[in-house]
DNA sequence: GCCAACGTTGGC
DNA sequence: GCCAACGTTGGC
């Protein structure tokens, strides 16, 4: 299982969104890097979820329910979408602030490429941080 | 193939 | 609202 994290505009479509919804076509990619990643998803790989903007916190898992095929979006171009499950909720969400102070998560591509939306995360990583957010502040 | 100009994303 | 970072486009 390879491990991810994905982000969203929580206004635009949240966590809470795909909970609501059970599963998501995740669409609208339009970014090679963040495409090919995508491509890269197998079904179970589980990813962190991401509300960039107004929130800036990672705030659950979701899985993948079924690997890339194309965009039905996309009016032209070579787009990939997946679909997504949600898994679980974050104990507490992990906010931008604390991942960035974090001696552990500067290799995040979330810090040094913040507009990558797609993005690959070490398994070291995602258990890191999933220990993290079964401690409290 | 290079690079300047422009557009978009996202943090602050 | 501003700006930095990055990606894309288009002229040469």
């Amino acid at each position: 299982m390879n491990c991810w994290l994905i982000k969203s505009e929580p206004e635009t479509f949240s966590y809470e969104d795909l909970e609501r919804d059970g599963i998501t076509m995740w669409d609208g990619v339009r970014n090679y890097a963040a495409r090919n990643n995508l491509r890269a998803m197998q079904v179970g790989d589980q990813a962190l979820f991401y509300h960039s903007l107004s929130d800036k916190a990672i705030v659950g898992i979701c899985t993948v329910a079924k690997a890339f095929y194309p965009d039905p979006t996309a009016e032209k171009g070579d787009w990939s979408v997946v679909d997504m499950v949600p898994l679980k909720r974050l104990n507490r969400a992990l906010s931008l602030a604390e991942i960035k102070s974090d001696p552990k998560l500067q290799q995040l591509p979330l810090i040094r490429n913040s507009r990558l939306s797609v993005m690959p995360v070490s398994r070291e990583e995602f258990d890191y941080i999933l220990w993290l957010t079964e401690t409290s502040l």
